[in-house]
DNA sequence: ACAAAAGTGTTCTAGTTACACCCATGG
DNA sequence: CCATGGGTGTAACTAGAACACTTTTGT
């Protein structure tokens, strides 16, 4: 019942890292659309010399799992005050050529303020890199991207997780453009303020985005009228 | 880019273990309703020695995590062919007594027929648990079940894993019986009939099942009419 | 003959989809 | 003044929910 090294090293075992899969959402400006982004970082040592790959790193012992996706977000992407979800572990014995990692894989999914503040930052090489774009990754990081993104899209319908990817105030246009690019398909306007309204969850705050045309509504996401609801009443 | 120990050894880490739920359904007989059943070991060491656990393990060097969870079962419970199912990663830094241990819990979904063949197979002690009754385990097992219960309970109604507890052939009562069992809640005969035919994803294998009273149609899933379909359109 | 499970249709309701026009603003 | 996105209502359709009786079989 002594927690010790006797027992913990007794065996060879494997190497335990945590990969993040960090979203952020584009809204569209004059020109270009809007955008899902994934935030890569480029590796400057081997294995993968060169390739981009997901900000990650070893766990720590004696370090939780959520707090060790934290740790390295930040180390490596200065990205903090995140959405943070267990996404699925990645344990191919083949997936790292120095030995056999077992990665637990994290959604992280951020606001757009937090976007242009990482250029300043002391992030040593991430980069904002459109979904599409995002191929080729080292490891097997295309893999852990593709179920993230069907994660995301998944759960996009029937949890509010939409929120942590827009400013505290938004319109709702910006909210129908994250959702018909997440999902990668059109919405019918009326028909998405109609449900959006109905859910009672969005509460304007009286204030109005100017842009080049008609200024609109601003909407701030009331999580307080949201854990009111019954689970399973949200449904975009 | 060698691969190799001088890396794989270089600092401390977690151990790695697979833990597995796994459920098996006892349909109703005379006298006794339907049952929903997980497999449980009773430890015989320490630490929790004489608490009931779920079966499970460590995770071996260059091996697949599934495969570590099948291996597991099989020494231990004696269970093979298996429906089998990543659920999620259980890594906070107390929940093993001798050290910091992150797990990987599966599910695992098993035909009852396997059922009466555990006590006369080797297996040490594993005994079939109703999941009311499963509660006091040892580390975070009661955890892990909780999750694995609403993950169960949530994918029931929109994939077709639930055959994965029915013998080949069964009734639509018996169907239903394990809906009901699962869901926790009553459903419509009916309705139930009307979906699971308009599916068209059962076939009536011309048997009938002779019981007590009016013999039932004996159906088959049929899993190749299962993948012609959409996904999303199965719905219970 | 009776107890118990098998089997079968219809109606009503609520939710989802499809669809077109006027409004406000900035350039 | 015009281009662009903001904002609004209704009708048709579809899917889901509620509901009761007859049939078969073993005891």
């Amino acid at each position: 019942m002594t927690p010790g090294p006797l027992y913990t090293y007794r065996w060879p075992r494997p190497a335990l890292t945590v990969d993040i899969v960090v979203f952020g959402f584009a809204a569209g400006h004059a020109g270009s659309g809007p955008r899902l982004d994934v935030l890569l970082i480029e590796r400057d040592q081997a294995p993968f010399e060169g390739r981009r790959a997901l900000p990650g790193g070893f766990v720590g012992e004696h370090e939780d799992l959520e707090a060790a996706a934290l740790r390295e977000l930040e180390e490596e992407t200065s990205v903090r005050d995140v959405y943070l979800e267990q996404l699925y572990t990645f344990g191919a014995p083949g997936r790292d050529p120095r030995g056999h990692t077992v990665s637990v894989a994290y959604v992280a999914l951020v606001r757009p303020i937090d976007h242009p503040a990482l250029a300043a930052s002391d992030a040593r090489r991430a980069v904002w890199t459109p979904v599409e774009e995002a191929t080729d990754l080292a490891f097997d990081h295309d893999l852990i991207l593709k179920t993230a993104l069907a994660r995301l899209r998944a759960k996009l319908r029937y949890r509010p997780i939409g929120f942590s990817l827009l400013p505290d105030e938004f319109t709702l246009g910006e909210l129908q453009d994250l959702y018909e690019t997440a999902l990668g398909h059109e919405l019918d306007k009326r028909n998405f303020r109609k449900r959006v309204e109905q859910m009672g969850v969005l509460v304007p705050t009286g204030a109005k985005r100017r842009g080049p045309h008609r200024s609109a509504a601003l909407y701030r996401f009331d999580r307080a009228r949201y854990d009111a609801l019954d689970v399973e009443a949200f449904d975009l």
